[in-house]
Parts: C-alpha cells; sequence; structure tokens
DNA sequence: TTGAAAGCGCTAACAG
DNA sequence: CTGTTAGCGCTTTCAA
C-alpha cells in the first residue's frame, strides 16, 4: 500500500504531510512556519507539534521559487586567509545570521574586476538577495549588471552601479591617525610603505598619510609598495632601511610591517630606537613580535554589522534612499615598535 | 508590446521565453542548459543566442525544486580569522568551485559540538548536498541527524554519524616530524606548548610529539596548554620560560610559539641559543618575525582538495565505499628558532 | 482566523 | 534528436 514518490527512496515530510496530521490546511502549516499573524495559539502548537512529530523542514527551494526571495547573501572575497578580508567575512556572516540571513561565498583570485564580475554572476545565478564584495580591486572598473542591491566594504559605491550602498571602512582616518602618532613622537617625516594602488583601500591609507604630512607643513617622501604580504614588507622594506633619513615609517598592514621590521634589523638598524614602524589591522601576534608592534585597529565587525545593516535595508525597502554610513572609531594601538627619533632619544 | 508578468516589474525571462524565442521546447532549452546529450550543434546555438539576447539566466530555486539537488556544500566553521581554518575555507571554496559546486558558510561561535549541530541543522534548512565540518571540537560528541554526506576536516569520521568521510591533515606526522628535528638537533628532550585539547587537532599533535620521544626513550614532560591564541601562548609560555630545563619546546600552532617566544625574551633566555621553538602551520610572517619560526606546514590546500573528492565522490555515489584518504607530505620549515642545546654549542 | 486554488520555473519520465 | 506531460513543495491571491 506504501505509495512511493517516483523518485523513489526519499520520504521527507513536506507540509501536507504536517497538515494532514494537525488536521489543518497546508496554508496554514505556511503560516505557522512563516510566523505570520491570524493564526490561534492553539492551532499553531498543533501544527508545531506535527512537524515535530514528523521531523518535517520546510523546503527552501520551494520557499524561494514561490517568493521569489532566497534570504541569501552572496559574499565575494579574496581568496587568501589574510587576517582583513578574513576577519571581515566572519563578521559579515555572524551579521547575516543575525539578521536571519545565510551566506554563501565565492573567492576571487586575486580581488581582479574581471574575477569579481564573474563571481558576481555565479552568485546571481545561484539567486542571492544581495551582494557583498569585499575589499575589491577597484581600478579598470567593471560596471556589473546586477540587480539586487550590492555592499561594497572597502571602496566607493560607485564601482559596482545603481543599488549599490558602501560602508565605510574609512582607512583614511585610521592612517591618519597613525602618521600623526609618529609625527607627535617628533619624527620630522614619517615614510609610507603602501598597498598596492589597485586597491581603494590602499590608496585611501595613503591618503590619510598623505593628508597627515600635508596638515603638519611635513616633507611627503616617496612612497614604496609592496603587496600585502611580509615578504613583500621585507623585500620593499630594504630600500627603506638602507636610507639613513627614515625615522619613521607607516606601513598598510601589519604583515608588511613585520616584514620590514625583519628588513630594518637585518641592515642592522633598531626599532624603535633608530627607526619607528606602525603597522595596520592589529593581527593577532601584532602584540607579541619583537618588538610589540604599534598599529592601528580596524574595527572589522563594527564594519561587517553596519555595512550589513545597510544592505539589509536596501533589499527589505528597495525604494528607500540608502541609509548613510557612519563613521567607525580610531583605535591606535601604541606598543614598542615606535619612540621618538634618534636625535631626540640623548638631549642634551 | 511589452507583456509583464503578474508580478508587476520583474521582468525576469524564463526558459520558455527562450524557448519560444528560439522556436523550440521548452524542453530544449533545459537540455542546452544542463550539457545534455542528444541537442544538435544547430539548435544549441540558436538557444544559447536566444538566452543571451534575452539575457536570461537559471532559476536555480526552481531548478533544486525539481531535481532534489542543490550543488551546494555548507560548510561549518570557526568563526575566527585564525589562519589554519580560514586557509581551509579557502581551499574548500576553491575545490567547490572546481568540482562545480558552490558553497555556503555558517560560523560556529567556538567549535564547540552544540554550535556545530545547531550550524548543521541551519545548513540541512537551507538545502545542501553535502557537508563539511572544518577543524571542529569533537568532545561530548553529538551524533546529528544527518541525511547528506559529511566531511570532517581534522577529527575522526565518526563525529557526525553515518554518511561521514574523513580527510586527514595527519597532524600527528607533522607533530612528530618537529619534535624529531629538535631531538636531532641533540636536545635530551622536548616539551610541548598543545593546542585545547578538546580538539581532535590539538590531542593529534600531541600524540605525534609522545610518539616521537617514546621512541627515541626521551623523558616526557609535562604538557602545557594553551587555547592558539599568541595571547595564550606568552601567557603559558611563561611557566616554560622560568624552567631552566627547557632547552627545546613545540608548540601546537605558530601564534603560540609566537607568544611563547615573547615570554622566553623577556625572561632573558635567548632563542635560539637557549631554547629552541619549532611552531606550527607556517604562517605568512613566521619567516619573518625574529628569530625568523622554524615551523611544519600544513597543506591546507592539499587536504582541502583531497577532503572536497572523497565527499562529492559520496554525494554522487550514495552506495559507493568512502574512497581512502591518502596521507599528506610532511614539510618541515627550519629557520632560526632553532638550533642545538646550550650545552653543545661550545664543543671542547 | 482559516482554507482553496493557482502557479513560481524548472527537471523527470516517457513518447515520438 | 526533440517534444509532452506531470509534478517538485512552497507562497500568493482571493474567498469564506
Amino acid at each position: 500500500m506504501t505509495q512511493l514518490g517516483r523518485g523513489g527512496g526519499s520520504a521527507a515530510p513536506r507540509s501536507v504531510d504536517v497538515a494532514r496530521l494537525a488536521g489543518v490546511s497546508q496554508k496554514t502549516v505556511s503560516r505557522v512556519f512563516n510566523n505570520e499573524p491570524y493564526v490561534s495559539d492553539e492551532v499553531r502548537q498543533r501544527v508545531l507539534g506535527a512537524a515535530e512529530e514528523l521531523g518535517y523542514r520546510l523546503n527552501n527551494a520551494a520557499r524561494a521559487l514561490a517568493s521569489g526571495r532566497t534570504r541569501t547573501i552572496g559574499v565575494v572575497t579574496l581568496g587568501t586567509a589574510l587576517y582583513g578580508p578574513a576577519s571581515l567575512l566572519v563578521g559579515i556572516e555572524r551579521a547575516a545570521r543575525d539578521t536571519g540571513y545565510t551566506v554563501r561565498v565565492v573567492n576571487t583570485a586575486d580581488g581582479a574586476p574581471a574575477g569579481i564580475a564573474g563571481a558576481v554572476e555565479s552568485l546571481l545565478d545561484q539567486g542571492v538577495d544581495g551582494i557583498v564584495i569585499s575589499e575589491p580591486i577597484d581600478q579598470g572598473e567593471v560596471t556589473l549588471r546586477v540587480d539586487v542591491p550590492v555592499l561594497v566594504l572597502g571602496a566607493p559605491a560607485d564601482i559596482a552601479g545603481p543599488r549599490a550602498v558602501a560602508a565605510g571602512v574609512r582607512s583614511d582616518l585610521l592612517a591618519r591617525a597613525a602618521t600623526e602618532h609618529l609625527l607627535d613622537l617628533g619624527h620630522a617625516t614619517v615614510h609610507h610603505l603602501a598597498g598596492p594602488q589597485r586597491w581603494y583601500s590602499a590608496r585611501d591609507r595613503l591618503e590619510g598619510w598623505r593628508a597627515a604630512l600635508t596638515d603638519r607643513g611635513a616633507y611627503l617622501p616617496a612612497v614604496v609598495e609592496g603587496d600585502w604580504s611580509a615578504a613583500s614588507g621585507y623585500e620593499v622594506g630594504r630600500e627603506l632601511a638602507a636610507d639613513q633619513d627614515v625615522t619613521a615609517v607607516f606601513a598598510a598592514n601589519d604583515d608588511m610591517a613585520i616584514g620590514l621590521i625583519r628588513a630594518l634589523l637585518e641592515a642592522g638598524r633598531r626599532v624603535p630606537e633608530d627607526v619607528s614602524v606602525v603597522g595596520f589591522d592589529d593581527i593577532p601576534v601584532a602584540a607579541y613580535v619583537t618588538p610589540r608592534l604599534t598599529t592601528v585597529r580596524q574595527p572589522f565587525d563594527a564594519v561587517a554589522k553596519q555595512g550589513l545593516e545597510l544592505l539589509v535595508h536596501a533589499i527589505e525597502n528597495p525604494d528607500a534612499d540608502p541609509l548613510p554610513a557612519g563613521d567607525p572609531p580610531v583605535d591606535l594601538v601604541v606598543r614598542a615598535s615606535t619612540a621618538p627619533p634618534p636625535s631626540r632619544t640623548t638631549p642634551e
């Protein structure tokens, strides 16, 4: 008498089964599972009980098909274990979950526009209600044909066409604070070990550094550029190490700062006695390397949380204007890699 | 002439629209988009052209509903930016994409069984064809009610019930290599700064260390335990630093090793002249901290790739036996944090 | 407060 | 090689 579905084995209970067992209509089951009003408590309990008994689980594919919504957010991020992107991803997932969304992830090899476009396409193919692009390279901008809201983290929103919102990391503010810390210590100027300038966030940091220097009327040294890795910080840092005029360096991230410090030490220049170094991010080991690294902490969680609020708002209120993004707090962590410049360490 | 769907605004073309334009049946469109055989090249081109012209995009919710498959893999991972889990996640996503799957991610606060169970439930709710559990805490095992294959990375498969496969990180082999390196250098024994023992992968490393010591008949010192963080390595490392008998330490990850080294230096013990330290992971900054860290590299990409092969095999061949997992290569990276013990540095 | 009917856009099975 | 016919399990009208 067992009437199996034509599929054969699968016996996953559906909402009609629950309805039958609870003695209500299928629509009522749907109401209960969507927390819709106008269901008496008694009926609600009956339905929940029946669902429990059958081990019922709502079929999301069917729901998405019928409703046109997936309650899924797609995230495009860098395919690396770099602390920044990884932290943002964690923050995004948490924030999404808190607002009732789940997260689909696609990595790009290098954050370049073509790869991002491909990743976005694949997300759109899968079906997502919104997209987060985390820390993209924004040069050679591709305008994406997207019909869902897009949140760009770490770049201006205009990279991604209409319905785009941006959450401010405001790296420039943090970079400025880092630079000013060095200036306040008495350094005549501050050199900058920059991130790859194809990245908006790298340019943003550079801008903050430049602004701090300009405001104080300090000399603006040539910029050297790494690729975020400690290895590049080391390579590029050798130039800096060879230049005896360098007494203070602001590195665009902690990894490069660590590589730079190694280059300095190997060149016989002490940190911070001869050269001060400030990093960027406050990676977990920053407090324990030698010397303990002064750095600015990026508020990844706050940024992710706020960004997701904007995105979800845009998803759920298609016509409303995007919410304005607030400025995140500046958190300079002073440790042992910064000190006054050598000339001032021995006052007469 | 514009015939809008009754939805109002949404005008997303469906496969029937493509079919109409191409002058074929809707099923043929379906065939083309599924790369099924038995479609003439001419028709295929016509369909593709029509799809392109309309900007057609296959609706995955409908596909999933009709086929019962999502081509999505759910990943449960730790909600941290720790290098290990983050690297695995990247590797998993890449491997999944290479095999035509996409990835849904849920983070757990701490990898504890209850959180994992919840994450798995939510993945199952969303609909996934398979699940990857990355680096779980496996104590107080929960057996999950799962009807899809589960891949457990960094723990034995039996944590997750039936249809579970495991990919071997074989931390024990790597831990053994790290320990033997120290022994080979002439250290009488090697201390171990372990990871939290609720983690299988931490216990696995401990086993490898213990086995190496036992095989050589070396004295087995008491184990100290951190929580993977550099901060804990520092805290716990102070005990080790105070003990003059300690000449060699194997730390269960690089972050703890870095914290430990700081504790040693602050206690006036030089690394590696007085104490040798080996880490685990080969995080990107390991080569640049002071002293440059000797460590064993974890083959995250290889593990993820192999694990996903097993998982996809299990998904697509429900009845076949799980493939056996091979042993990953051991890659010891000797740098500057290890040296012979003090007594031997000045041979008479 | 509840129910009935009608699809959402696709794939599966079976014909041709 | 191509088409026809049924659903997949929900949500959405609309009616009661």
